[in-house]
DNA sequence: ACCTGAACACCGTTCAAGT
DNA sequence: ACCTGAACACCGTTCAAGT
């Protein structure tokens, strides 16, 4: 049945399918995307221009839900907190779409705006000019580490016999999302104090 | 000409010329690795399983070549530096492998033993057994998102006019590999000041 | 405008054939 | 033991045909 009256495929019903299907931890491609959405995988190119839009797509819209209302007298690390908590949730929620959305030029408006939110928050807080962009990028290193990081297997290490203390830690520590969690807290946290000391000392 | 003489391949030699290949930039692929090496794509199949397999031999191969000589009386903080810049000098090096090979459990000897001598260094210098591991996820994540900040586009944001305070900061700040470096410099300083803190008030 | 189905170039992998 | 070349299943994409 083709053209059916009232169509089956949306830009938005593609996106949410596809952020479904990557969820899955299967893996992406069209063809299963199709399948999922009972459709062949040409008619999904009556709405998009290819993988590669899909996955901006995926990118826009998740970036778009990860941004958190940030109040308007927000100190600096309550702002910095807020947008890199939020952008860690939603990692968190969609592990295997962060090793597909990595390493691409930032456009979307909404996550831009959340950007410069940070960057008028450090200034505000009285770190110099040139050093905002540099901390900012710090941010984001961490951030996107932190996210692969639950893309990442349970067990991130498998030591040697010889690798005695690593081996002791594991076995004394959490895996898994418990290990990712904890260590997201703590680096957020060292980060912050380390700015707030960089602060103070000029 | 079958079967030659001598062999034209070996594991070694498809683990280097892989590593040539992703390092222009253009994708990893089997066919584009036989071209290179002037033979069959199926001729790859008598040294090597499949495609993964040569992805976890540039990543071996890597590995291997980033762990720095640390000296035996070196202090925690001399300890993880000298690492996590050997680490960066790898991604640095070689940016386009980052993607393929982030997410994947470390069991590399080589890459365990520096783990280890983390692990001892941070005891040693007094850390408490059950914030290690944390701490060691803290600086993997932060390592591995300036690796990955390495494969990203040299123009990591592009804003939108409304961003008045991120657009005045890009301007004057560098771009791509200036910024990126800055940025590693930046965060793994403001990383060990914060666990030197740490580590004074208990 | 929006779907199907056939077709295309390309991908990773297998395997019989050749020395 | 190590290479070739044909073949396979699968991938993303194009396009004529149908309503």
């Amino acid at each position: 049945m083709p053209r059916p009256r009232t169509p089956i495929l949306s830009v938005d019903r593609i996106a949410d399918a596809a952020i479904e299907l990557v969820d899955e931890g299967a893996g992406f491609g069209v063809n299963a995307l199709a399948r999922r959405l009972g459709v062949t995988a040409s008619s999904l190119y009556n709405h998009i221009s290819g993988r590669d839009e899909i996955i901006e797509l995926m990118r826009a819209r998740l970036a778009t839900q990860s941004i958190p209302e940030v109040p308007e007298d927000a100190g600096w690390h309550e702002v910095v907190s807020l947008i890199v908590r939020g952008q860690r949730e939603m990692y968190a929620a969609h592990p295997f779409v962060v090793p597909l959305i990595v390493g691409k030029t930032i456009t979307d408006p909404g996550v831009i705006t959340a950007y410069e939110r940070m960057a008028s928050a450090l200034i505000a807080g009285g770190f110099p000019d040139d050093e905002v962009l540099t901390i900012i990028s710090v941010i984001d290193s961490f951030s996107l580490g932190a996210g692969l990081d639950l893309a990442a297997p349970d067990d991130v290490w498998e030591p040697t016999e010889s690798a005695a203390t690593l081996s002791r830690l594991l076995k004394a520590s959490g895996r898994g999302r418990e290990r990712s969690d904890r260590a997201f807290e703590t680096g957020l946290q060292l980060l912050l104090d380390s700015l707030r000391m960089r602060l103070a000392t000029g």
